[in-house]
DNA sequence: GCCAACGTTGGC
DNA sequence: GCCAACGTTGGC
């Protein structure tokens, strides 16, 4: 049982957009680090924070559940999707996904600045300056100090 | 829209 | 394998 934290554009795909779903797949992620813990290290059961990126106010806005452990991102051979990689080779995937769903959506979200503030959370890679990773690990005290930032 | 930071690409 | 150029991310 892990926890991580994962990047979406709410322009894109927003915790809205996952309360309309059953389940959805986390695809699209093009980037050879957030693949590797996609392929490696996530796993059923899992949780992770659901982080609005590139808008209004960026923040942790709810908690999905990982349904689905990592699997070859079908998107990435697909030449209709906006994510196809024509470099892609269906024998040796070079993308994967997982499969999440809406744990809970927070009444708020918890801003970015909020974050920012809070000692206990300074070595996450979120915060580092120049962090571009869309997912990445969360320890259990920085998941504990985060849920606690929420009223009631 | 700006720009700092970073990952990727490709020439050599 | 180096590294400059380029594209992307993402907060502000």
């Amino acid at each position: 049982m892990a926890y991580w934290l994962m990047k979406s554009e709410p322009i894109e795909f927003s915790i809205d957009d996952l309360a309309a779903r059953d389940v959805e797949a986390w695809n699209g992620v093009r980037n050879y680090q957030a693949r590797n813990l996609l392929r490696d290290q996530i796993t059923i059961g899992d949780q992770a924070f659901f982080y609005h990126s590139s808008c209004p106010q960026p923040g942790i806005v709810g908690i999905m559940d990982i349904v689905r452990a990592g699997y070859p991102d079908p998107t990435a051979l697909d030449p209709s999707s906006p994510y196809f990689d024509p470099r892609s080779d269906p024998h040796t995937p070079r993308w994967y996904c997982v499969d999440v769903c809406l744990h809970q959506r927070f009444p708020q979200t918890i801003p970015l600045h909020t974050l920012k503030a809070c000692p206990p959370l300074q070595d996450m890679p979120l915060l580092r300056r120049g962090n571009r990773l869309s997912v990445m690990p969360v320890t259990p005290e920085q998941w504990q100090h985060i849920i606690n930032l929420m009223p009631g």
